[in-house]
DNA sequence: TGAAGCGATTGACCCAAATCAAGGCGTAAC
DNA sequence: GTTACGCCTTGATTTGGGTCAATCGCTTCA
């Protein structure tokens, strides 16, 4: 449980935002969408709004209904669960990002929550607007049902990366992971506070610490929020990183969608519906 | 792992089989295809065949490429992970499924290894054809999304038991929904071996067995196979059934594809594009 | 400049689950 | 029948991870 605090400022509460064209660039650069022609596109997005969060907002629970289909443009959400009062860390979203879009195409309570970590702006498209569309354009229809392919492959690695694997296994791999993902450099920063990356990998902050400790034998530094790894091949022993497990896929700014990073590192074979 | 016997006999061997009328007909039951108009349903079957394997035989393993969309007509299917050594059991299938939908419209490689447990029966379909299909037709397209949100849908349940309860709490509830999926009375039997349930389960054969033990205190009999829930509030009391965790959907003739299953008992809504 | 609050860390302890080992039971092969 | 094998169960032990508690350090705010 993270509180936030109450302060009676403009800051802190949300608001309707003006939608650049710069915005509508980004969106139309999502698989989701970049194949979409320009008359859907606008059919799609008609009426649909941008809004600001404040850190710390919830912008579904668990069970909820769900009407519009989200797009992180900035800021970073966390998608969770609970039961039983225990809570865990389902995905931690970057922009630009699609979510809740099984919901969506179901039109279905949501199974997740969702909740701005930082600030954030997000674009929420009306989920009526989304399912119409996927059943009268081909091309569209398509595009969401890869998409959701994409969705779906990244829960198969990580229901393997939590049944196969222990937690520090998981950290391992997930320091590889970030390492990738951030150039590749030795030296890296932690993207999040350490509490919710303990809980994404299913793990107490306690042994989240403690498992920081275990791998400093096997090369890994920490200072605060930075990361160096001075013996990848020590690292890797131990970690045993597989690419059918995680996805290695450095993040660029052509490739953006799940759909996408589940296609990588494979040649392009016709992508897109010829 | 479980071994086969390796019989030299004309029953173990694979080999294809005569596709009859009645079989098309359940497969054009499944959601995925009973919206598709005739010329679709018969473009995207073109070329398919069915074919009879063996126990235990090995239909694909993880990493392979994706040629086939597969469809269980009769028997059961293991889908498998493994990593390090470790396995785990992904999903049991019973008819009639689809199965690696995910990869075949991404025309990616498996992440999971599929196994038949009995002897089974099963409609292999070109990939190339579904993903041209559903390239083509919007409506195709749009339930092949919904099947996929679907598919992701049960997968997220599945992190959530998995990650946030633990092994007799999902002991507790598996059996909660088989006693409902087998028609809600006292007793039922358990469809797999222990072992394979173990596994499904996130446990050792072992503690599976041990905490099976542990439900007597909770008014569970069980006798081999065959389950008795003496007292369903005192197992409910533990177990917590959450409608967000657990599908207790009972199994009908009418509904049997992932997205049904994640509809219920949502009242429908326009199911089906307009 | 404190004081409060929160995240991170560390240690002591406990519990759940895995492992190792042995034995029972049912089924299939000979 | 009898043997062999696989599955299941049960017990003893180990281990990974969770819980509880205390402390440190940083940031925020009065």
């Amino acid at each position: 449980m993270i509180s936030v605090k109450a302060v009676a400022s403009d800051r802190d509460t949300s608001r309707p935002m003006p939608m650049r064209p710069a915005d509508l660039e980004r969106v139309k650069a999502l698989p989701l969408f970049s194949g979409a022609s320009e008359r859907l596109f606008r059919d799609v997005l008609a009426g649909c709004f941008l809004q600001r969060f404040p850190a710390g907002t919830t912008l579904l629970m668990e069970g909820d209904p769900v009407d519009f289909l989200y797009v992180l443009m900035d800021g970073s959400v966390e998608l969770g669960a609970s039961w039983n009062d225990k809570d865990t860390t389902l995905a931690i979203l970057r922009p630009v990002s699609t979510f809740i879009l099984a919901a969506v195409i179901l039109d279905a309570e949501s199974l997740m929550s969702a909740r701005t970590i930082d600030r954030s702006d997000i674009l929420m498209v009306s989920g009526e607007a989304m399912r119409r569309a996927a059943g009268e354009d081909a091309a569209f229809g398509f595009a969401v049902a890869q998409e959701m392919a994409g969705c779906y492959r990244g829960l198969v690695r990580a229901i393997k990366n939590q049944k196969l694997r222990g937690g520090l296994e998981r950290l391992a791999n997930y320091l590889i992971t970030q390492r990738l993902r951030q150039g590749g450099g030795a030296t890296f920063t932690l993207p999040h506070e350490k509490r919710m990356l303990a809980s994404l990998l299913g793990m107490t902050p306690e042994n989240f610490s403690r498992s920081l400790a275990t791998l400093a034998d096997y090369g890994v530094e920490i200072h605060g929020a930075e990361v160096t790894i001075n013996r990848p091949a020590t690292l890797e022993r131990l970690a045993k990183p597989d690419p059918l497990i995680d996805n290695h896929q450095p993040v660029t700014d052509t490739v953006t969608g799940k759909a996408q990073r589940e296609r990588w590192p494979l040649p392009n074979r016709d992508f897109r519906a010829a």
